[in-house]
DNA sequence: ATTATGTTTCGATTAACATCGAAGTATGAA
DNA sequence: TTCATACTTCGATGTTAATCGAAACATAAT
């Protein structure tokens, strides 16, 4: 009927309230199985099953399988930036869940956002790195600089590792919370995996909530202060 | 069941085929009227102005009647970024319409993203604007420098006016086809619309391809030129 | 007033699809 | 081998919602 590219297959993906909440579930950055991504919407396996094989033939999910399990995950980075985008605008017209419980605050403090960090925190981190010159925004992609180069390898991070691979080191992200960027990409999850294996950080089991430790807490704000100005 | 806001109810609008087509339509900028729509999505008026409630209810369009017309217009510029990213998303996933005839490659040079230009000739505004100083990077929001009033006052376009309003003077905005940023906001709506003033383009009439003409080529060029690097 | 056009509401039909029970395949454990 | 777990396929069912005809409503033109 009319050029372009076609949105109303990818959101009649989403559409579905078992899938969405399959792929909110994803969206913690996460490979789950089948059975886990069933009890999070609620719905049986064979059911579950008919939903993922439609989003894999979407291309939103990949599928790897290891022994006899299949771990689900989102296909890729376009796809967690998307949905997020879509939570924004959801947030935004007030189509909210109903359960607005006592872990809201949490999630919007800190979570994660596929595999980067987002929330207060994830702004907060990229803003202290654009501050101290240790990112520049340049066109669409942000560049690490030497001092963030400096930065980055000072907290432990093998940058040459993350260069060798075909994903792009820095890219920004909309938090729907915030309504303003955070580090996504290589470098953004490093980050994250870092945070995760000195202990400063840790997942909330079962949801996209991350939660600081005391010292994770001080750490962090030292890292990345911002300069008020 | 789950946290956070519900990307569900507004897939599931965008996830059928005709209110897609609408929405797709809505995307030239122009308002359209509830007939226009039906024939744009290939349905009867009273099927369009089923999906038009359900599209007003969860705010992705906002209507207003003028004598026995209802024009439908998207709810704001978030909901065009949205839709965008999503054309990109379905762009990149390869799900694109059967038609993809001789309209296409004029559809990737220079189209109407809501209200703004959009496409290579998009991009390549905003590039030439950042390159010379006339807009700024800052955090998400783009911001308008001296040099760029001057630049936009001396194009004849009313600054003041535009500052007055609530919307955002600059936005970037995400190209599907290109996969860069381009201007929106308000000052990306008044250059389209002097673009149009001026007879440098013109809508072709029933799609969002922008056209044009032969003078309004080489003036574009010349006002929006790149040093290449 | 009368007629024409644009839009919405109502009711009925139809098609699509989410769902699950049951059975089948595959892998690992005992 | 035998049993258990993870997942998929098949078939049947039920619900949702898109669709349109007919009619009501609203505004404009004559």
């Amino acid at each position: 009927m009319k050029e372009g590219p076609d949105i109303a297959l990818i959101g009649s993906l989403i559409g579905d309230p078992a899938r969405a909440n399959m792929l909110g579930a994803l969206m913690s950055g996460k490979a789950l199985t089948a059975t886990e991504l069933a009890a999070e919407a609620g719905i049986t396996a064979q059911t579950a099953s008919s939903h993922l094989g439609k989003l894999e033939a979407g291309g939103l999910v990949q599928k790897s399988k290891q022994g006899r399990h299949r771990y689900f995950s989102l296909a890729d980075d376009d796809v967690g930036a998307v949905l997020e985008s879509l939570m924004g605008l959801a947030a935004l017209k007030g189509h909210t869940r109903v359960r607005t419980g006592p872990k809201d605050p949490a999630l919007r403090r800190a979570r994660v956002c596929y595999n980067h960090l987002a929330g207060e925190m994830g702004v907060q981190m990229l803003d202290s790195m654009k501050q101290r010159g240790f990112v520049v925004e340049d066109e669409d992609q942000l560049e690490l600089t030497v001092k963030g180069h400096q930065f980055a390898t000072g907290l432990g991070i093998n940058l040459d590792a993350l260069r060798s691979t075909r994903r792009p080191l820095c890219k920004s992200c909309l938090d729907w919370s915030a309504r303003r960027s955070h580090l996504a990409g290589a470098l953004g999850t490093a980050l994250l995996e870092h945070f995760y294996k000195t202990g400063w950080a840790d997942r909330l089991e079962g949801t996209r909530i991350v939660t600081f430790s005391k010292t994770g807490e001080t750490e962090f704000a030292r890292h990345f202060k911002i300069a008020e100005g």
